[in-house]
DNA sequence: AGCAAAACAAGCAAGCATGCTTGCTTTGAC
DNA sequence: GTCAAAGCAAGCATGCTTGCTTGTTTTGCT
C-alpha cells in the first residue's frame, strides 16, 4: 500500500515510463503550478484516471519525476566526451540549457516552498551534483590536491548554473559562447 | 480604467506599498503559485477586499510587484561600497543571497511559463542586469576596452547568479565563501 | 460640521484541480 | 477457453482561488 511495486505487466511499465516523461516535459514547458496531472496525463495519450492509477497522488507522480530527472542528468554526464578544455566547458555548460535543466529549475524552485518536495530535491541536487563536480575534474584534467582547484571548478559549474538560468527567459547563446570562451582560457591558466 | 492613478490619499499609499512589500516576501518564501492575494492581503495586514481595491486582479498586483523589485534590486545595487576587489565579489554574491533575489527568481521561474510576466520580467532583468554589469565594471576597477573584460566581469555575475540558485534550497554559505575567494583572485589576475 | 469620494471589509458565484469511487477492458496464467 | 487480476476510463464530490458586488468606514475639502 502506497509502495510503488515494480510493474508486471509490459504495457503498465511503457506508461509509466511515458507518464513520467510527460511529466519531465510539462515541468519544462510549463513549470510547477501548470503541470496539472490532467496535462501531463493528455501528454502521455493516456487518460487522468489512469494516471491516478500508476500514481494515486499528484505528489506520488513528481516524486517518481523527480527521480527521473536525476537519472536522466546523471545519464546526460556520463555521455560527455573527452575533449579539450574549451570543448568540455562548452559541453558543461550546455547541460544546463536544455529541457531536462529546465525541468530540473522548476522542481527546484516549487521545493524551495513545498515541504514535501525539499528534501528529495535537495537529495537529488546533492546527488546529481557530486557526480558533476567529478566527472568535470576528470574531464578537465585537473589536480584536485593543488589548492584552490576544487573551488575553482565549482565556480565553474556555479556559473555554468547562472547562465542555465539566464537562459530560461531570454535565449542568448551568443553572449553564453562569448562568456564560455573567455572562462575556458582563464580556467586553462588557473588549472596549468 | 485600468490604468494605475497615483495615490491621492497618504493612507492608500501606505497600504498599497504595504502590500508590494509583502507581495515580494510572500514571493521569497512561497512561491509564485503559493502567494495568493489571501496570502499578501493578510501579510500585509489588510482585508482581501481592500488589495483587490488597489490591485483589481492579481496580475495587476504582481505587476506591479515586478516593477517593485527591479526598484529595489537597484537601490540594494546602488548601496554597495566601494573596497578591494575580494570584498567587491563577496558584496555582489550577496546581492543573489537574499529575499529579493529569491523573489525574483520565483518571478522568472513563475515568467518562464506565463505569457501575460514574461515580456515584463524579461524586461526587468535587461534593466537590473544592465545596472549590475555597469556597477559590477565601475567597482572592480575594470577596463573594458580591453578584450575579454566584459565577458569576464559577465562570468562572474553569471556565477554570482548560480550561486545564489544554489542557495535556494541548502543554505551552503562555507562552499560559497571559498567559492568567491578562489574566484576574487583568478579574476584579480585577469583584470590585471 | 457636512458631504462626496476614496478606502476598506465581507459575502457570493464560477472555474479548476485533486482525490475517490465505480465500471469496463486487457493481460497472462491455468 | 476461462477466469482472476491488473490496467484503464469516466463521473462525482470537495476544497480553494479568483473576480465581482454590495455595504460600511475613513479621508480631505468646503
Amino acid at each position: 500500500m502506497g509502495v510503488v511495486t515494480a510493474p508486471k505487466q509490459d504495457r503498465s511499465r511503457a506508461t509509466r515510463q511515458r507518464l513520467l516523461a510527460a511529466a519531465v516535459a510539462c515541468l519544462a514547458e510549463q513549470g510547477w503550478a501548470g503541470s496539472t496531472v490532467s496535462a501531463v496525463a493528455e501528454r502521455a495519450g493516456v487518460s487522468r484516471g489512469a494516471a491516478q492509477h500508476h500514481f494515486p497522488t499528484r505528489e506520488d507522480l513528481f516524486t517518481a519525476a523527480v527521480e527521473y530527472v536525476a537519472e536522466e542528468r546523471s545519464q546526460a554526464l556520463r555521455a560527455l566526451p573527452t575533449q579539450d578544455r574549451t570543448a568540455v566547458v562548452a559541453a558543461l555548460v550546455d547541460l544546463y540549457t536544455g529541457p531536462l535543466f529546465r525541468a530540473a529549475l522548476q522542481l527546484w524552485v516549487a521545493a524551495s516552498n513545498e515541504e514535501q518536495l525539499r528534501s528529495r530535491v535537495t537529495e537529488l541536487e546533492a546527488r546529481v551534483g557530486r557526480d558533476t563536480h567529478r566527472i568535470a575534474v576528470q574531464l578537465l584534467n585537473a589536480d584536485e590536491s593543488r589548492p584552490g582547484v576544487r573551488e575553482t571548478v565549482q565556480g565553474l559549474l556555479d556559473m555554468a548554473r547562472g547562465l542555465g538560468l539566464a537562459n530560461l527567459l531570454t535565449d542568448d547563446a551568443a553572449r553564453r559562447d562569448r562568456v564560455v570562451a573567455q572562462w575556458a582560457g582563464l580556467l586553462d591558466e588557473a588549472l596549468g
